[in-house]
RNA sequence: GGAGAGAUGGCCGAGUUGGUCGAAGGCGCUCGACUCGAAAUCGAGUGGGCUGUAAAAAACAGCCUCCAGGGUUCGAAUCCCUGUCUCUCCGCCA
């Protein structure tokens, strides 16, 4: 969410970043509301002073035994016209809030302005491409050879969309995502937390998922809970409505945990595999920081999720999205992309955002430098370190052997007993 | 799921026959005095949001805020309704 203010002071400014983003939002009525309110709060807060006076006169009176009927009427009258007052205001706030809610972030000046993924830009490249001698095969055919996922059964229990691993897979999975979290526990400072998967409507508006997104996400009948979508959701809504100490800051947190997604609108893309899931495993990393450092924090963790590929040897790169292609919440985002030989490309792996203060404000999560002074929103930073599936993905086709085996990264092999392939049985 | 109790400021905790209650008292914290310094003691201060004076800061004034949302009333922390959460007991369960 903007800053009232700040719309209000710089509204021909927001419009153009928000055209930037290819948000068609049309904000004409705002000021006018924003003014219309300001009116309205003056007229019943002199009523209301009014009312506080008198009432606490009368109070008095009666105390003295003294009859009150005439101020009382007098007061009835007044009470009648603060109530209708409260309402219209009441309403025009409501109005106001909507236009708010639903106005993405303003983009940081070092966002490349663009229409969409095309305009993205590369900043970084790491890694040489896997040279194979032989046709390498998709991981899915890697997988199903190898007996580690199984994705037929998966589509009788649950329907698409849904794996089950087994196996080596399934220790696979397991070794991945805790080498993750070691890595970014034991070495990047972060605090590990594991969330809540179900959280309520107000977390979701919070991290900036409601009220404009709720058909990617999944909803349980007949209550105000959702499945999370990523951990971002439970882990940046840990601390909302707090105010934090501004010597805890910066505060790292990671979170391992399954993610939902409905995948509304994404109907025939990346149907095979383990790409896109409707669920999934993934560790989050979280920040929250003072403003002026969050920029600086947003470059270190990137380098937290690039230490990860480093490690497990597989070739990436970093995108930094051009302004149309950034999310709602964001301010600004490095994607980075693993190699994937099946889709002879790169592929989004993690997604490293700042969202500056705009999630803090909807999450009211704010911050004291010292204890004395007023209280500011703090910066919040997510960022994917990484999906353990499409790393599980990278890893089988970049590390795909002639004969349909697949090597374990050396980084892995301690999670895996010791194992360093996976072979047919 | 059933029965009961509760939710007050950074923390503890008064206040519940409605009327100077934004809220006693204590702790904590900040500043000052005392001290070579510290402790102890004494004094002062100490929530948040919004609006106006104003374009902004300091300041001043007003409004809102005692879990949340409604209601009764001239007036609500106090009364009524709904919801959320916490605790105790019973049942069930990993």
């Amino acid at each position: 969410m903007l800053d009232i203010k700040y719309l209000r002071n710089n509204f021909e400014k927001v419009k153009e970043a928000l055209r930037n983003r290819g948000a068609d939002l049309s904000l004409d009525d705002f000021l006018k509301l924003d003014e219309n309110r300001r009116k309205k709060l003056v007229e019943v807060e002199k009523l209301k002073n009014k009312r506080n006076t008198v009432s606490e006169e009368i109070g008095k009176l009666k105390k003295q035994g003294i009859d009150a009927k005439d101020l009382i009427d007098e007061m009835k009258n007044v009470s009648e016209e603060i109530k209708k007052l409260d309402d219209e205001v009441k309403q025009i706030e409501e109005q106001i809030h909507e236009i708010l809610i639903n106005i993405p972030n303003i983009p940081h000046k070092t966002v490349p302005i663009g229409a969409d993924e095309t305009q993205n830009v590369e900043v970084k490249k790491w890694g040489d491409l896997p040279g194979f001698k032989f046709k390498p095969k998709p991981h899915w055919e890697i997988a199903e050879e190898l007996d580690i996922i199984d994705f037929k059964r998966a589509g009788k229990v649950t329907g698409s969309r849904f794996v089950f691993y087994k196996g080596l897979g399934a220790m696979l999975e397991r070794a991945v995502a805790n080498f993750m979290l070691d890595l970014h526990i034991k070495e990047h400072g972060y605090v590990e937390l594991t969330p809540p998967l179900i959280v309520n409507s107000n977390s979701l508006v919070g991290t900036g998922q409601l009220p404009k997104f709720e058909e990617d996400l999944f909803k349980l009948k007949d209550t105000d809970y959702y499945l999370i979508p990523t951990a971002e959701v439970p882990v940046t809504n840990y601390y909302s409505n707090e105010i934090l100490n501004g010597d805890d800051l910066p505060i790292y947190h990671c979170a391992y945990s399954a993610c939902f997604r409905s995948e509304a609108g994404s109907a025939g893309r990346d149907t095979r595999g383990i790409i896109r899931q409707h669920q999934f495993t993934k560790v989050e990393m979280v920040k929250f920081c003072k403003p002026e450092e969050s920029y600086q924090e947003l470059e270190k963790m990137v380098q937290n999720a690039e230490r990860v590929l480093q490690l497990l040897e597989l070739p990436y790169r970093v995108i930094n999205l051009c302004t149309g292609d950034l999310g709602f919440s964001a301010a600004k985002t490095y994607d980075i992309e693993v190699w994937l030989p099946s889709y002879d490309s790169y592929k989004e792996i993690s997604s490293c955002s700042n969202c500056e203060d705009f999630q803090a404000r909807r999450a009211n999560i704010r911050f004291r430098r010292t204890s004395k002074s007023k209280p500011e929103f703090v910066h919040t930073l997510n960022g994917s370190g990484l999906a353990v599936g499409r790393t599980i993905a990278a890893v089988l086709e970049n590390y795909q052997q002639p004969d349909g085996s697949v090597a374990i990264p050396e980084v892995l092999r301690p999670y895996m007993g010791g194992l360093n392939k996976i072979t047919k049985k």
